[in-house]
DNA sequence: GTCTATAATACGATAGAC
DNA sequence: GTCTATCGTATTATAGAC
């Protein structure tokens, strides 16, 4: 059985799915979790605290996506590792719906709030790091600066791509098969326009 | 000599850029553009009418970054088009900053706020076929559905690295380097890993 | 068309009972 | 720990003078 202020976070992370970092109503968050306004000012400083700790839990989550994975036990070998930890991000799960909604706000908010960049910068970090040693395997004759160029390219085209599969103007599917293109074309396979 | 009301609309882009569309206060926006909040319900129905139009002022004057070029009388052939057309939402401009934040909130928000996907889809769709006919031009041997695969994931790039960049995580120079790697390995050329 | 003044309400946060 | 009730303020929106 999960406490209170489990089940407040959980019900913190899907409100901010449904509206956002910014458009979170702690009264909105108090029906969703069935409890009242100030039981939450009871579990969390303020709105603000409340926001911290929803957003690190929420990376807490998506950080288990990944971490448990067996890192380099992957049977397909490292490309198809790689895709794999590219689509995490783009699936039409519950889960993986609301951790992207929420990244993506984290990101957003961001932009207005230089308190956010550094938790971002760190989560960030650590997923680029993670594709460029994939590509680092799969192309073990590549270079180490080209290798992470290409993860940066590849994990911002994953966000990019979330952003508008999230914002409908684009079909799933049709964002994985982008990806999947784009890993073709940075391993110098057959995806270029030529 | 502009009216009050483009005064207003251009006031309200300033403030999109510092606030965010979710950020913006009527009361803020009438100080920036220094009129009483009254005249801003005067010229405009409600708050939500305003955004409307400031997001649609915003689009246009986007539209005309591109629009006011003379398409294919490039100096430098559809190549240095190419990069020229992606480069113009990454620079450190006042002008562009203000388009690509509110270009970026607009995306964000329409998460939310279904009302506002239309227009999205539509302003991204000018700008992928644009960026794909350049592609056609680059590289005439290619396919047209590889082209338009090129030109979503090159676009889809340029907003992900733009979010990057405004949320603090990257440098421009970083950023533009990265969409020029892109490039290259999107036309074939010597960009990819191996 | 533009202002000052203010109504109406939404929202974050707290007091105090149980 | 949890609730009901409420306070204070920020914000949207309107009334009415000029």
């Amino acid at each position: 059985m999960l406490d209170r202020r489990t089940e407040i976070l959980m019900a913190a992370t899907r409100v901010i799915a449904r509206r956002g970092v910014r458009g979170l109503r702690v009264g909105e968050l108090a029906t969703e979790a069935a409890v009242s306004t100030a039981l939450i000012y009871y579990h969390f400083t303020d709105r603000a605290g409340l926001l911290r700790e929803t957003l690190a839990f929420i990376s807490d989550r998506a950080d288990r996506y990944t971490a448990e994975r067996d890192p380099g036990a992957h049977p397909g070998g490292p490309r198809a590792e790689l895709e794999q930890v590219l689509m995490l991000e783009l699936q039409d799960t519950a889960d993986v719906r609301e951790n992207s909604t929420a990244w993506g706000e984290l990101r957003a908010t961001a932009v207005f709030e230089p308190g956010l960049r550094e938790d971002l910068a760190k989560v960030t970090h650590t997923w680029v790091y993670e594709i460029a040693d994939l590509l680092a395997r799969a192309r073990p004759d590549g270079t180490a600066p080209a290798h992470a160029a290409a993860a940066e390219r590849l994990t911002a085209l994953v966000e990019g791509l979330s952003t508008r599969w999230l914002s409908g103007s684009l079909p799933l599917d049709h964002a994985r098969q982008l990806v999947r293109g784009a890993i073709d074309t940075e391993l110098g396979g057959s995806g270029a326009v030529g």
